[in-house]
DNA sequence: TCCATTTAGTTGCAACTGCAATGATCGCAA
DNA sequence: TTGCGATCATTGCAGTTGCAACTAAATGGA
């Protein structure tokens, strides 16, 4: 390919994402409401069995690294959306557990959220579309997890 | 829906997003090559007509504010890739100009972007899964930009 | 038991970001 | 022509990121 990347359903992948994420995250901000890697570390902990996760365990539910959710869970702590807790079988370790705050505030911002998704994205696709690009989506992550051993 | 966003497109949209960027930024990386904003720039200026664009028209082709462009513009010049020009028709404006250096960066990008975006995304999918996932793409991309008014 | 290795989480630093404020210039209307 | 608001690009600042270094604790083999 000479013209690189021009029309190839990567690019319209990539510029998709940023304006979308860019309106998503707009949404959020007019509602006076944080910001979307608060809302998916809430989210996973909600998921985790007595609402608490350790530190490493993010990094299964979101792409970031460790250093980034030690900061990121020091400042829900400081909105007092989530409590850290020593671990008792692994001294070094600690958890984060959701409070109740947290649990409400979740519950505002997915509210904005939902609507903010419908609107730049299902509304638009017919229910047929919206399952295929979710199994090509899936795919795609199932291949490329495979491809890197896990 | 109570179990919010699991399991729908748009989860496994993000999570897609942020796993294939971060293996095509690695691949980048790995071959000590500059990340994929310094990309986006270079190739928004080989296309550009005299490879030249103002400042504000970077936002047509990425989507990046005003100041950060400035300033991917500035590291970009320091690497010897792009060079500054004042505007002779207007006196605040500048020109970005594509350096033979930028050329020639931007085409050993390519060859190991253009792997990484096979192996991540095209080798996984039929030609009709590809077309598919295109038009899609560019359907929410359209209705997006139409219901924000261009 | 002892010590080297590994793992968990945090921190320091330099680089990058978004936002608001700034300086320079333009364009238009009185 | 003058002056005022709009536009272009840059800068300052505070907040965020990635990477590497660090501390503390667990693990496992001699």
């Amino acid at each position: 390919m000479t013209n690189p990347q021009e029309s190839s359903a990567w690019s319209v992948f990539l510029t998709l994402h940023a304006v979308l994420i860019d309106a998503v995250e707009r949404r959020l901000a007019d509602a006076e409401l944080p910001a979307l890697d608060w809302y998916d570390a809430l989210w996973a902990l909600e998921r985790a069995p007595g609402r608490r996760l350790r530190m490493h365990e993010f990094e299964q539910w979101m792409v970031i690294s460790r250093s980034n959710i030690t900061r990121l869970i020091d400042r829900l702590e400081a909105a007092g959306l989530v409590r850290r807790e020593r671990s008792d079988e692994d001294r070094r370790g600690a958890f984060a557990v959701l409070t109740t705050g947290g649990i409400a505030t979740r519950k505002r911002m997915w509210k904005v959220y939902e609507r903010a998704i419908e609107e730049s994205f299902e509304t638009h696709l017919s229910h047929a579309e919206l399952g295929l690009a979710e199994t090509i989506f899936r795919k795609l992550l199932d291949k490329h997890r495979a491809s890197n051993a896990g």
